[in-house]
DNA sequence: CAAAAAACATGACACTTGTCACCTTCATTC
DNA sequence: GAATGAAGGTGACAAGTGTCATGTTTTTTG
């Protein structure tokens, strides 16, 4: 009996998801968490032989749940499930020691079979990352990633500057290093590219 | 036996949605959609009793096929199911004569209970629609609209200003009182802003 | 250890943005 | 028919943005 536990903070999808599974011999869903921080909970207390885990969830995000089961040790198998196919979320969730990352466009009978070859030993990738650029990598160092996440709140430079103790030139010219390795005219658009790639 | 048609971009929740309402002795799934032309060609051919209809999906959107829809007078009854409980996505479905409005965070038991009453003539709506500001009316005229949707994609004043055959000053006039309607100090809180109340 | 990369800074320049006052035209509405 | 509001416009000003050259100081890494 394979034992299944759902992070997915959409509860109709999620309980969806653990009807299917269930009704499957060889599959029980013994926990559903509905964010990051509860998911972290229940692995490590129930113990499930795999997650399935989303990325974009309140509190904690699907990636960072990989990232601590795997700085604990835990022995649960990983597999992300999530809409974004992002070069950015992939290469975290490799490096977190996830088995499977696939999308949300998958159909839904590819599921249980995905999870029991997880089971096996295999890792499951979408067809879509497999191929696909996934090599690019984030080009921007961790200040101006932190920057450019206050620029997409809204924030000025001078703002900024005040808030993390810069110089507002300083600002300014991480700024501009940001546009230029995003091949970006402004801000707004460097937001967009960043995000699209999953490198926000 | 209420025969439904699902319109869901997503292959997963769409194929886990249409097993889950299989199951039930009264309900059937017709057809499934992945786009909103899809839907409204299968809606028109097959004729279902209700359709469920995701709101953000490619080609034309969940809310598009409901005003469409109305505009033929079509039988089928309309069922909304988004992941957004915003006030401008509500009141467009209701205009378009839409008979429910669920949010994907409901619990997937209630769905099938929801269609039946739907089908009895009742209208559904998510408790979170029901209170909750939804009395706020898109305060942006529609040349604003365009403007700001211009504005999300990273175009600049002049930019727009040649695209829309309008002069450098007028674009910035119409960007000016839009950061005064929606009380943003600068263009990117102006795009959250009208993103998260769907007045984009 | 030396080189490279990241972090932080200054000053200057041109351009873009946001604001304001004020003006016209046209369609809708009371 | 006067009032209102949407659409379009001008010109001017202050503030914000993006670029560049150039510099110092740590931290990382081959």
């Amino acid at each position: 009996m394979i034992r299944i536990l759902i992070a997915e903070d959409q509860r109709l999808l999620r309980g969806a998801l653990a009807s299917l599974l269930d009704m499957e011999e060889d599959m029980e869903v013994v926990g559903q968490a509905g964010d990051g921080q509860e998911a972290l909970d229940q692995i490590l207390s129930l113990q499930p032989d795999v997650c399935l885990l989303d990325i974009e969830m309140p509190v904690i995000t699907g990636l960072e749940v990989a990232e601590r089961l795997k700085a604990q040790m835990a022995a649960c198998k990983i597999i992300i499930l999530t809409t974004f196919a992002r070069p950015g979320y992939f290469e975290r969730a490799v490096k977190a020691g996830a088995c499977g990352y696939l999308l949300k466009d998958e159909p839904s009978e590819k599921l249980a079979e995905a999870i029991r070859r997880v089971m096996a030993g295999h890792r499951e990738v979408s067809p879509e990352l497999v191929f696909g650029s996934f090599r690019q990598e984030n080009p921007l160092t961790a200040r101006e990633r932190d920057i450019l996440r206050l620029i997409a709140e809204g924030r000025t430079a001078n703002e900024i500057a005040a808030t993390l103790h810069l110089s507002h030139g300083t600002v300014r010219n991480y700024i501009s290093e940001t546009l230029n390795k995003l091949s970006a005219k402004n801000r707004i658009e460097a937001i967009g590219i960043a995000e699209q790639k999953g490198w926000l």
